[in-house]
DNA sequence: GCCGTTTTCGGCCCGACTGTTTTCAGTCG
């Protein structure tokens, strides 16, 4: 059992404590376990080695009982038990719009509904309408719900969603009567999927403004219009939440809709103990319901004690404590960044030639960029023998020499093997500027094997950067099994940079362990793997994510100048 | 079930929208 087991356990222990009525207190706290499980590097079998299962926050006494259940057993009695009441296919419904805890139960308690199939077979045969608090509007809504629920596409990648919100928010732009209008939400927090896109204007003229929001081209479906909150379905099946406040509310507003739901709770009983009330229209002292302010985001932070808050850190994990000592980090920006070191060429699987890429480099102002194709292990991709590269060396001095104002350096991206050699003997790799070593097969080695891989790849002294350590791709594989509190701690140790990988499906090493990483001394390098120039542009992606890993300039090797880089590269 | 500068009990964020009711429960974020 594995962190994503237990968080994905004590996540559905909550639902199903939902669905039977218990307190919500109760099944809040296994979310929130659930949720500092996930996030977590350290395997939890670890955790509970050492005894500090308690030690995570929202675990207790009583889940951390659970938790070393199913750590030793790989069962859990209460579990078990609560399925007996709560039916699997049970916990679908509540995932359906309009569909909750309570009318999931009632409609298992009243008709036996168990499943997703069996409650739209219901709707269709209107035996819904007539239970207590249905009615013939509420039936259809679910019969909707389901529909939509068996179309409607996961999570999607951020990099998908941004396009689209900008597209939105250039049209509501356009007219005069909305004043401001933003993105809110996991967009503005950039988090790496995104369910739904939440979108925050300020207007003098509210009913106006819904009236141009649900009309646009975009739209395939309204899902409820009010006077300052509607919700559509789009053409592509991505939920948008629009929200409009008058423009003296909007900072506050702004603060409110861009959550996370954790951080805003953590905010909120922060007002409270302070005498305050916060909410979307402003912050308020309780006494006087005097209004302190919220035009700006600023203000709400402000007047709670605290620093503004950057959107990409608003995760309740650690942000607020920081803002409160005014000690919250100097986040590394998009205009820190000097170059790229991981992009291949059209010498193995890119497409562009070498004098291209460097070209579009220096476009973005890079002081440097490194070809670093793959090499002869990994045929597929056209991978580069020895004379290859000598060849290709011959190519990058002359392309140097023609372009300048940016230095293309000797860049490899070594296979690790199944025994975690790499290709070639030290004394040519000791030739290139930067060696990233990546795993690209043999996935469903267990994690002793996958862990020794890597190991024997950071202790080996020429490798420079593991490649997308975790080797995951978004809404496709999961990432290799690892112990990466022994990978982070031999990275700092080696001096072995970690590789933040900006393809939007990989964004590898994610946030959470960005930040544990970074806690241990592990230094990292944000590479775009593009395979083509074009793809140059998905630093924006990696530098988001670095962003949420709390990653600061001095974290990151691309963001020093060509001579320091390659100083800490250990090449003089 | 968790948690602590109101600390071992008594709190636990706050409000909009819908559809059912006729003052409110459920859902959502």
């Amino acid at each position: 059992m594995d962190n994503q087991d237990i968080a994905f356990i004590l996540n559905e222990i909550g639902e199903m404590l939902e669905i039977q009525g218990e307190h919500p207190f109760r099944s809040r706290a296994y979310h929130r376990a659930a949720y500092a499980i996930q996030g977590l590097a350290e395997d939890i079998n670890d955790i509970y080695k050492e005894n500090n299962l308690e030690k995570i926050p929202g675990v207790g006494k009583g889940i951390a009982e659970r938790i070393v259940e199913l750590l030793k057993t790989g069962k859990l009695a209460y579990y078990e038990e609560l399925q007996e009441h709560v039916p699997p296919g049970l916990l679908q419904l509540i995932g359906i719009q309009s569909v909750g805890p309570k009318k999931a139960k009632l409609f298992y308690d009243k008709l036996g509904i168990a499943d997703v199939e069996e409650l739209l077979k219901a709707a269709d045969e209107h035996r819904l309408k007539d239970l207590p608090g249905m009615g013939p509007k509420a039936e259809e809504n679910v019969r909707a719900g389901v529909l939509e629920f068996q179309h409607l596409r996961e999570r999607i990648l951020l990099s998908e969603a941004y396009p689209l919100a900008e597209n939105i928010i250039r049209q509501l732009d356009e007219f005069d009567f909305i004043l401001r209008v933003s993105a809110a939400g996991s967009l503005r927090r950039m988090k790496e999927t995104i369910g739904d896109i939440d979108i925050l204007a300020a207007s003098n003229e509210f009913s106006k403004t819904m009236d141009v929001f649900c009309n646009l081209s975009e739209v395939s479906r309204v899902l409820a219009k009010g006077e300052t909150k509607s919700s559509v379905i789009t053409q592509i099946g991505l939920k948008v939440d629009v929200r409009v406040v008058s423009p003296e509310q909007f900072g506050a507003a702004l603060q409110y809709f861009t959550g996370s739901k954790e951080h805003n709770i953590h905010l909120r009983e922060i007002a409270k103990k302070k005498g305050l009330k916060v909410n979307e229209y402003g912050v308020f002292e309780v006494k006087t319901e005097k209004r302190m302010g919220g035009a700006a985001e600023e203000e709400v932070y402000n007047l709670l004690g605290m620093q503004w808050v950057y959107p990409v850190l608003r995760e309740n994990k650690g942000e607020i404590e920081a803002a409160t000592l005014n000690n919250l980090p100097n986040i590394v920006n998009l205009s820190d960044i000097k170059g790229d070191l991981h992009v291949h060429s059209n010498w193995s699987d890119g497409l562009n030639r070498i004098k291209d890429v460097a070209r579009a480099a220096k476009e973005r102002g890079y002081e440097y960029v490194a070809i670093s194709d793959h090499a002869e292990k990994l045929k597929i991709a056209g991978g580069l023998t020895v004379d290859d590269y000598r060849r290709q060396w011959e190519e990058i001095e002359v392309a140097n020499k023609e372009i300048g104002g940016v230095t293309i350096l000797r860049g490899t991206e070594v296979n690790i093997d199944n025994e975690g050699n790499v290709d070639f003997e030290d004394d040519f790799l000791r030739e290139f500027d930067v060696v990233t070593a990546s795993i690209h097969g043999g996935f469903s080695q267990n994690k002793e094997q996958l862990t020794r891989r890597i190991l024997r790849a950071i202790y080996n002294k020429h490798v420079n950067v593991i490649g997308h350590p975790t080797g995951r791709i978004l809404g496709k594989r999961p990432p290799y099994l690892l112990d990466l509190k022994a990978i982070f701690k031999a990275a700092a140790e080696t001096g072995t940079f970690l590789e933040l990988n900006s393809f939007p499906d990989r964004l590898d090493l994610k946030d959470d362990y960005l930040k544990e990483a970074k806690d241990v001394g592990v230094k990292f390098v944000i590479n775009t793997d593009a395979h083509s120039i074009g793809q140059l542009r998905y630093i924006f992606y990696g530098l988001a994510t670095a962003q949420r890993g709390w990653l600061e300039a001095g974290d990151v090797i691309n963001t020093y100048s060509l001579e320091e880089m390659m100083k800490m590269l250990g090449k003089e």
